[in-house]
DNA sequence: GGCATTCTGAAAGTAAGTTTCATCCGTGGC
DNA sequence: GCCACGGATGAAACTTACTTTCAGAATGCC
């Protein structure tokens, strides 16, 4: 599950740490002494020489080495790079108030873009981790097999289904997107077999794009919600589920992670499609580009 | 300028790649060659001794530790753990391909997924770098001091105006988006000092949101614009000019990236108007929240 | 062509890491 | 209570890695 390569990386170099953690009951007392130092700061462990450390760990050099070797490492050296590259890939945030996600009354632009920054790509890399290839597949499938794709949101998830609807009509595929209740219900009443309906909802509560689902199922047609709650209700009325991994922090930053979350997820299924059928996709979004080309001003720079 | 926590970080594990890459030219022939090693495969010459490296180089120990000083290492050892360090730092991409962006035609759903995280992430992470507070502050504050904003973009750029007009009017401040030219212009037209205009156009060259902003400029509004490159034409109408760092691949690609830079920034200026006035804002956000609660399901789950 | 300067590696020297081994200490058997 | 045993430990010997010194080579400048 998209793992392979993440398992190698693991292998190469991460997990040391807790490797080191897991191990440290069946050391020896001094060996303990040593593993504690290492655990509590890798960095300042990886910038001592062996000398240093056992010192420090109140024990001799050859303690350290035998802890090197109960740990799996062949000698002092290959522990220290070791325990630098560990200590660099913990991607330490801006500030430690950044991770909560919630922005302290007195931040200033500088920690207010940070933490928005972290938060945001955080959201979009957890999703893409979570996110099942296999579920993408079949959505995917579909898309390109429906003879009409209604897509369904409100709000700020509406903004979402309008950039979904808006890029696969780019790419000439039939997609609608309805901003009012009425008209998403109507739309979905004519949906049948071999229709594709895809709501939007984050936290999978939002009864309007529910029911319009629901009706659409009861048409015949495919549905598929994308929410950040797995269990939420949306989910009782897709045929397939998607899920972003946004921790959005409360209501009160209104839906930023989230969205973000929600487009990385309809891109992947954008390309997936386009990627389906190529030639015809490339075509359709050359004559699009075209076509607002008379709307581009050259680049070229007049005198002010 | 957004430096300080920039130059720490850079200062305690990043960036000796590129500085070794930006010493080579100044350096001796032979200290080249290990530089030239090193920065081919720093993670390798991490794990190399310093006469492995050195022969690798065809140079001399003593060489390798001048090579150490030339880039301002105290010796050998320390080279060893930084350029540790600085390799596992570089979040290696899940495959090498996925780098460019633009996805092999043989790609599978799971590649494509990473590719299109990959670059999302990145371009949130690097636009926030570059992303000057200065400028957003000021931008901030003419936003929070405005009598009305008028927030302008087309296509995949009218989506993210929208979202922001849509946030801004949220929180209590009067705020315009309009996805048709001729109503944005009457729009603009109506500005004045104290009003301020914000255009949004990934590459700067959208004639009508130009046109749109210079009107706006000429009726004596601020106008801000948010672009991609920071030397397009759009900047040209612009009082503040707030930049993305997205490396969108080919427009065949379509917007995808750049939309989630624009609304990573799009999201630091609506939370630093927010800040502005907490109490406001938040009164305002739980106002509307409780507007739609009525269209929300429990999240309880009925029997099937 | 001579001189100064920089570059370079051999060799010597120093520090770091590794191995060996004697000692210590606790445990269990007698 | 004594002794044998085995693991844990650090001192010291040893090896390897790193650093410095220095003299020769190469380069460039009068």
């Amino acid at each position: 599950m998209a793992k392979t390569t993440k398992v190698s990386a693991t292998h190469e170099s991460s997990g040391l740490i807790v490797h080191i953690s897991g191990l440290l009951p069946s050391l020896s007392p001094a060996e303990q002494r040593v593993a504690r130092l290492v655990v509590a700061d890798p960095a300042d462990a990886a910038r001592r020489t062996i000398t240093d450390l056992a010192t420090a760990a109140e024990t001799s050099e050859a303690t350290v080495i035998r802890f090197c070797r109960s740990v799996g490492m062949e000698g002092y050296p290959q522990l220290r790079i070791r325990l630098a590259a560990e200590a660099a890939r913990r991607i330490e945030p801006p500030d430690a108030r950044v991770v909560g996600g919630d922005i302290p009354p007195g931040a200033d632009l500088a920690q207010i873009i940070a933490t928005i920054s972290f938060n945001d790509a955080r959201a979009v890399e957890e999703t893409a981790e979570q996110l099942d290839p296999a579920v993408c597949e079949q959505v995917v499938d579909a898309i390109t097999a429906a003879g009409r794709v209604d897509v369904y949101g409100a709000a700020a998830s509406g903004f979402v289904a309008s950039d979904f609807q808006q890029k696969l009509h780019r790419i000439g595929r039939t997609a609608f997107y309805w901003p009012d209740i009425h008209m998403a219900l109507t739309s979905a009443a004519l949906l049948g077999k071999g229709d594709i309906a895809i709501g939007i909802s984050h936290t999978g509560t939002t009864s309007d794009v529910i029911e319009v689902l629901q009706q659409a199922r009861a048409r015949g047609a495919t549905t598929v919600a994308l929410t950040n709650f797995p269990r939420s209700p949306i989910t009782e009325v897709a045929d397939f589920v998607l899920t972003t991994a946004a921790r959005e922090t409360t209501y009160r930053s209104g839906a930023m992670a989230s969205r973000l979350a929600q487009l990385t997820v309809i891109d992947c299924l954008f390309v997936g499609v386009a990627a389906r059928n190529r030639a015809k996709a490339r075509r359709a979004l050359e004559v699009t580009a075209e076509a607002v080309q008379p709307h581009r001003v050259t680049s070229a720079r007049r005198s002010r």
